[in-house]
DNA sequence: AGCACGCCGACT
DNA sequence: GTCGGCGTGCTC
């Protein structure tokens, strides 16, 4: 009998397995799954992980010998190895990519699975006798002394003597110092208590306290209420008095040192960060620490939902709501939907925390499929900020803003307050027109079939940007068709607020927040020290509805929400009100009453009239009703097949292909499933040319969620190898958030 | 994907 | 006369 092969998952966009002979002659074994493997594959190299082990398929070529084994124990096993499995079919990736994404960058270039244990200095017995020996006050005499009291972790050291780390060579050297291992569970326990839970805390807590097993929890609690404060607890008692790993996942801007902060301060054990600003070294200790079980917190962003976690205990997902979760790229999967999906097949409690729950997470709960927890009231005493709409039909503007809102902004200042001021479009102003002839500055890279994509003006009038392709160019002297001089700025911008508001109010700091200013991770907390604690104004993005607590912000004022009202996009109103109500949040958390004024040219819109009248519950019930009539999400499930070429009309080709397949596959279907797919299109994507490629989509959509995967199952595979899809870059994405 | 092979335009 | 453009094909 023929010894059976590694079949092994590489990271290509290819759906199958490639077939090895394990390494140095030995037998291919089914505890080899999940274990990374160098192989030959061509004229390169790749690292892959077994995904199975079998037979040869009967007509195989001679099969190549694999290179190395890198680890000895699976780094996939279990949970982490069907969950995998579960991705790859749900979002119809190959399971290599699955695989590769789950892993941390080094881990998948091939490197060792990092050490993890936590290392110190210790004094040795000649050391302990010898720390007077020392001369008075130099480093290896101050290292000497606080190693006196026992061994000493490394990063406490750092903090203690900088440079210490020559000083203790020296004294390793001369056998007066040594490395020592630190057990995680000896490592000081200075645990800062919390403060008494509130009444409605309590009551949670007492409801989380009663979830066995898998649980799904939606905790809808407004800002303020002390959703933190509930996981906290939570943590401390479901996981760690119970010796399990927690995983908390926050959005990305939701993860400020302000936060890690807390969290290390109340648990008492280390909590691991993981996001995007840590080194590969780091990301890949944390996930080895979290593999080995020693990692018992681990706070992080949208890729950390893929740690493995062997003591499970509890998962959270902070703001589940938040676009950040979902991977825009790439595999693009839902870290929140993949933590129930590994909530479900660990036995553990997931908490989605919100203040304004995604209407997916609304419809599950009020389906009974999720438990729902409430917070009605704000911590301490904090009171809602009140909220009036500011008509300003027929009104001056200046720079966007009417004077009775600019008048709000100086009585806010006047009062020691500080004031948050919301634009959704960055730069300093969105068009440049030429006011002769019409003419205005288009991105030549990117358009729609009716016009080009304006460019936006940047850096105080100085230069054009294209936000879709990110091409620059300077603003042209004199216009380009005509020659005259008359080119103007058209419309508002944050920088261009941020100048009128510096310009108004040069009494007070003014400062500015967006993507360009906070592209480093501790940016914003930076901006924000800049502001202190006096007087101050804060111009931006929706970057500004979370993050940072401003205890001194009593007025938000939001300026030009009306395109948003507008949008084609299905999605739009939802993503509109969470914003609203998120950036209203901000104001007055401390001891002062906030104020919230939204101007806007549509005061009798029905989003904003229900949304002040009712708040966000009376929306997501009305814009539940809508969905559900319209046949859109929760109620129908969607799948989105892009495509772009170079050349025009290949990605439409390819795309016709697919639909007619599609087609095939739903006749296939038994008749009740059949008739709820819906195949739309090719039709070209909402932004048919973007830096330079031609783009056009298909759109699935059902009811049932059965039809449209059975569809997919048939037909993605099969795509791969068809001659069309030589021509074009294409992915898919299974319950798109965008549909562009 | 990424890499090799292969067949047509502007350079030392 | 070659260097290099990217179309096409293949990877156990």
């Amino acid at each position: 009998m023929p010894a059976d092969v590694l079949r092994i998952a590489l990271p290509l966009p290819l759906p199958q397995l490639f077939d090895y002979r394990a390494p140095g002659a030995a037998e291919a074994v089914p505890a080899d799954v999940g274990r990374r493997i160098r192989v030959p594959f061509g004229p390169r190299q790749l690292v892959g992980v077994v995904a199975a082990t079998g037979p040869a398929g009967t007509d195989a070529p001679p099969l190549r010998e694999a290179l190395e084994w890198l680890d000895e124990q699976p780094l996939f096993q279990g949970e982490s190895l069907a969950t995998a499995r579960w991705l790859a079919r749900y979002l119809h990736v190959p399971l290599g990519e699955v695989f590769a994404t789950a892993l941390p960058a080094g881990l998948r270039r091939g490197d060792p699975l990092p050490a993890t244990a936590a290392h110190g200095r210790a004094l040795t017995a000649a050391g302990a006798g010898a720390v007077d020996t020392l001369r008075a006050g130099g480093r290896p005499r101050r290292l000497a002394e606080l190693l006196r009291a026992g061994p000493v972790a490394d990063d406490l050291l750092d903090d203690a003597i900088p440079g210490w780390r020559a000083a203790a060579r020296g004294l390793e050297e001369r056998g007066l110092v040594e490395r020592v291992a630190l057990d995680a569970s000896a490592l000081p326990a200075a645990v800062q208590p919390g403060p008494t839970p509130t009444a409605e805390q309590a009551d949670v807590l007492a409801a989380l306290r009663a979830t066995e097993g898998f649980t799904p929890v939606l905790l809808e609690g407004i800002t303020g209420s002390g959703k933190t404060e509930v996981y906290l607890q939570l943590i401390a008692e479901h996981c760690l008095a119970r010796d399990r790993q927690a995983l908390v996942l926050v959005p990305e801007i939701g993860l400020t040192p302000q936060m890690l902060g807390r969290f290390r301060a109340r648990l008492g054990v280390p909590v691991h960060a993981l996001h995007s600003g840590l080194s590969d070294g780091e990301r890949a200790r944390t996930w080895a620490a979290a593999w080995r079980g020693e990692a018992r917190v681990v706070v992080g962003t949208r890729s950390a939902a893929f740690v493995p976690l062997p003591e499970a205990g509890l998962i959270v997902v902070d703001e589940e709501h938040d676009g950040s979760y979902k991977q825009q790229d790439g595999i693009r999967y839902h870290a929140r939907d993949l933590a129930l999906v590994r909530g479900k097949a660990l036995q553990v409690p997931v908490l989605l925390g919100s203040a304004t729950p995604s209407l997916e997470t609304l419809h599950n709960a009020r389906a009974g499929r999720y438990a729902h927890l409430r917070l009605r009231t704000r911590a301490g005493a904090a009171r809602p900020p009140r909220v009036r709409v500011l008509d300003v039909r027929k009104r001056a503007l200046h720079a966007g803003l009417s004077d009775e809102l600019l008048a709000a902004v100086r009585g806010a200042l006047d009062a020691d307050g500080q004031v948050l001021v919301f634009r959704n479009r960055r730069g300093y102003a969105p068009v440049l027109l030429c006011h002769d002839c019409g003419w205005s500055a288009a991105c030549p890279r990117c358009s729609t079939d009716e016009r080009a994509m304006p460019m936006t003006v940047h850096a105080g009038g100085r230069r054009l940007q294209c936000h879709h392709c990110g091409s620059r160019r300077p603003v042209p002297m004199a216009c380009p068709d005509c020659a005259g001089l008359a080119l103007q700025p058209q419309g508002v911008g944050t920088e261009r607020i941020e100048e009128l508001l510096a310009a108004r109010f040069a009494d007070v700091p003014v400062l500015r927040i967006d993507s360009a200013s906070t592209r480093r991770r501790d940016g914003l907390a930076r901006e924000l020290a800049k502001l202190g604690d006096g007087p101050g104004i804060l111009v931006g993005t929706q970057m500004l509805a979370k993050g940072h607590d401003l205890p001194k912000l009593v007025l938000v004022c939001v300026a030009g929400i009306d395109e948003g009202l507008f949008s084609a996009d299905f999605r739009a109103s939802e993503k509109l009100a969470q914003l609203l109500v998120q950036v209203s949040g901000r104001a007055g958390r401390a001891e002062r009453p906030g104020e919230v004024l939204l101007q806007t040219h549509h005061p009798e819109h029905p989003l904003l009239q229900v949304l002040v009248g009712g708040g966000y519950r009376a929306f997501a019930d009305a814009e539940l009703g809508q969905r559900e009539a319209a046949g859109f999400p929760p109620f129908a499930h969607m799948a989105l097949l892009r495509a772009e070429a170079k050349q025009a009309g290949a990605a439409e080709d390819f795309l016709r292909v697919a639909a007619a397949a599609f087609n095939q596959a739903r006749d296939g279907l038994p008749h009740g499933q059949a008739r709820t797919l819906l195949v739309s299109g090719p039709v070209p994507a909402p932004m048919p040319r973007r830096a330079g490629m031609h783009r056009a989509q298909l759109l699935l959509c059902s009811q049932a969620r059965p039809a449209l995967h059975a569809a997919l199952d048939a037909v993605v595979d099969g795509l791969h190898a068809l001659p069309e899809a030589r021509r074009v870059r294409w992915s898919l994405d299974v319950d798109p958030v965008d549909l562009y």
